[in-house]
DNA sequence: GTAGAATGAACGGCGGTTCAGTCAGAATTC
DNA sequence: GAATTCTGACTGAACCGCCGTTCATTCTAC
């Protein structure tokens, strides 16, 4: 009887919400009446406000996380797959642009999020991006004294600045298209030879 | 009558205050009781509590930009430039943890702060990077061809990143140790021939 | 007829903001 | 230079609007 995905069209709904009006300027009410249903029956799928926002995210960053790691695992060459890396952030951003507002301007807010709760999905995409650097060490493509852990912090982190910057303005250009300055400024940087 | 360093106590407490506990999780009166006074004695000289925020985010980014703007004119090489930035940006963070902590984590959230308010001051900084990316394209020892303001966000963004990990991580170890290896990575990218 | 899903009005407490009152010190008077 | 008045910075208890959460009631499917 119980609507067995409900609770996705209430994190679909709050997804809409926050993008607009940010998390702490969002009622419990606006998200049930961008869903169609009742304030009351959110708590019947979810405890608190906070949880609702916790779990957008734990499910979103799951997702990108598997979808990355299968791109990356179809890919040979390490360098082939920072690009894809690059390339996938980007496009998942671009084609889902409330998440990002949500993503890369709403869930940057204090402790609870970003510590904690987030942590380990976060943790899981460094992980990812870690793995593929050491990979590429390893065989030499990469400078082999690469201090790989600061590399990948620089490179999400210049990612994620370009999305932030993209969010900030309004979307106006195409995000995709920094793919590829970016993957070849990075991979120059940390190469052993010319790109 | 009226102290006129009255104003710098108050934003001084909340840096502590917002620091310790967020800034949504900190009371008014929280930030009056750190700094010793009523908290209606704050409405004396600040119209709203996010007024507080939003002047506190001005003010020092404001300084930061101005000494950054200082030591890079000092410098001759527009690649020492790049590593003076780097250098200063962690050094800054480092000497001030609870600064730190409300420009890496308190100060992201929402449409209030990121857009609007502290646009200008952030866009200031940004300038001041993209002009030395510029001035190494024209004397040719970076790539004529960058995409400045890609390269920009890209090491913005990376030192963010560290930063931001940094305090995450419980400012565990030196944030400043990874000056060079930043500031060598992104040289290496964005240079004409090796560094 | 009944279980249990859904409703939405009402509750409660939280916290930003206000403002009537206090008091230290400056100005004025004698 | 003491006494008195005046000023306005400061106080903090109280106010009040907001919104997350609850729960008595209604609805629906079987």
């Amino acid at each position: 009887m119980r609507d067995p995905d409900k609770p996705q069209q209430i994190i679909d709904a709050a997804i809409r919400v926050f993008a607009r009006n940010g998390y702490y300027n969002s009622r419990v009410s606006d998200i049930a009446r961008e869903a169609g249903i009742a304030s009351g029956t959110i708590y019947l799928y979810f405890k608190t406000k906070d949880e609702i926002l916790v779990t957008l995210f734990r499910e979103k960053m799951a997702e990108w996380v598997a979808s990355v790691r299968r791109e990356v695992a179809a890919e040979r060459d390490p360098l082939a797959k920072v690009r894809k890396i690059v390339a996938l952030h980007f496009r998942v951003l671009e084609e889902n642009p409330e998440l990002a507002e949500v993503l890369q301007v709403e869930l940057r807010q204090g402790q609870k999020f970003f510590r904690g709760a987030s942590a380990h999905e976060v943790s899981a995409y460094f992980g990812v991006i870690n793995d593929v650097l050491e990979e590429g060490a390893a065989s030499g493509q990469i400078r082999r004294d690469l201090p790989v852990k600061i590399a990948t912090k620089m490179l999400f982190g210049a990612m994620d600045q370009l999305a932030t910057s993209w969010v900030l303005g309004k979307r106006a250009y195409r995000l995709t298209e920094a793919a590829e300055p970016v993957a070849t400024i990075f991979l120059q940087g940390v190469c052993a030879h010319g790109v």
